[in-house]
DNA sequence: AACAAAAGTCAACACTTGTTCACAATTTGG
DNA sequence: CCAAATTGTGAACAAGTGTTGACTTTTGTT
């Protein structure tokens, strides 16, 4: 019963004055598609989980009836994986930067890292909605986001054969160093994300940590 | 309107049949209140997560009336932070098996990640919880157990500052190292949680994956 | 200009939710 | 054994929930 906002009716009602109900004016295309996803991670950000998250209030949010929810996503599990989607459209960026960057060593993983703080602040709800739901919540969700992140390891450990230092590693042991690296990105993305997303400083010292953490990893690597 | 189990009655009643209505007989002392805990994990491990989680299903599961909730918990917070507590007892269990194990070196990696499956394995709802709600859902539920990893997380540095393999670390990078320690121990945790809880041949695999990775971080130390 | 599809509205349904209050039964301690 | 604290009950409340079906308006295409 709030409906405080978007009151404003500029449809320049002409004709017949019988039912001027129709606010102001429709969104254009899939915006409303969008602005649901985007309304969604809004609300996510505030102490709330997925299955946690109802129908209504989200509606609520984005300006239009709960009914007309479903004229975009027939189930809420639909609507799941397409936050999954756009979320990880984000953490993609972040990898490019690896393919992008031919020089292995520790100027790589300076890079790699500080690419990813940057990604995780730019994009603090996306991610803040990867580390909420990983583990948590709806299967279906965690499901997606498990698989995405499997096909993220698979790009990493190609990229990492191609490096010299790795030379003459079975794909398995590649994997598994893939592994080892993106957990501790995602990790660190996580805290980030947790306890100093409008920190710069803090920011700082988790990187700074996770910077050195996967150096050791490289050392052993050589090793 | 359910209310379909546990109605048995075997009060004996001998004295007045005005109102027999109080159920079979109250419990123990604290019973209710860890029969709630309990309860509670076994519904989060239902694709719920705490702030999903309502008061009235929980009362139900546990066959007491809803009001009688608040009988042990003020409030819902102080019940999440009850179960972080109880959680974590399980956690601790294994940390005390590395302060056990005087041995450094590749045995002592096997017996913890070892030990750390096996605890994961017996304690599963605990450990899913902890994995759920790490950084979803509520947030004194989520800096609850952000506290407890860093008490963790100073214990297993303070003990790796003994080993000789480490003599002369400063206490900063001990810690760094701690931390991807438990991390990855975490992080193995929460995969053999999410896939491999009853399959045995895919959690060796995890372990054997985990170990791998400590053992590539212990290479890194030595280097 | 006409028409079908897409997007939004409204009313109503049958439930579930958290919390309150006064009361009853049971344990426990003195 | 009796009083006092603990633990459980039942009714009631005002709200919030997902989903349905039949409408109306807007938009895009022919």
């Amino acid at each position: 019963m709030i409906r405080d906002k978007d009151t404003v009716v500029h449809t320049m009602s002409i004709k017949t004055s019988s039912k001027p109900k129709r606010r102001s004016s429709r969104r254009k295309r899939g915006a409303t598609r969008e602005a649901l996803i985007d309304a969604a991670f809004e609300l996510l950000a505030d102490n709330k989980s997925f299955d946690g998250l109802s129908l209504r209030e989200l509606t609520r949010s984005v300006g239009i009836v709960p009914t007309a929810f479903y004229r975009h996503f027939p189930r809420m599990e639909d609507f799941g994986l397409a936050l999954v989607a756009e979320a990880f459209a984000a953490f993609r960026q972040v990898i490019a930067q690896l393919q992008a960057e031919p020089e292995p060593g520790t100027q790589m993983i300076r890079n790699l890292t500080r690419s990813m703080i940057k990604s995780v602040q730019t994009h603090q709800l996306q991610f803040r909605f990867i580390a909420s739901e990983r583990y948590g919540g709806d299967a279906g969700v965690r499901t997606a986001i498990r698989q995405e992140l499997r096909l993220i390891e698979t790009e990493v450990a190609l990229e990492l054969g191609r490096m010299p230092v790795a030379a003459g590693w079975s794909s398995d042991d590649l994997r598994v160093l893939a592994c080892l690296f993106i957990n501790t990105l995602v990790a660190m993305g996580e805290e980030v994300i947790d306890q100093a997303a409008d920190d710069p400083k803090r920011a700082k010292a988790l990187m700074d940590m996770a910077e050195k953490q996967m150096r050791l990893i490289a050392l052993g690597v050589k090793a």
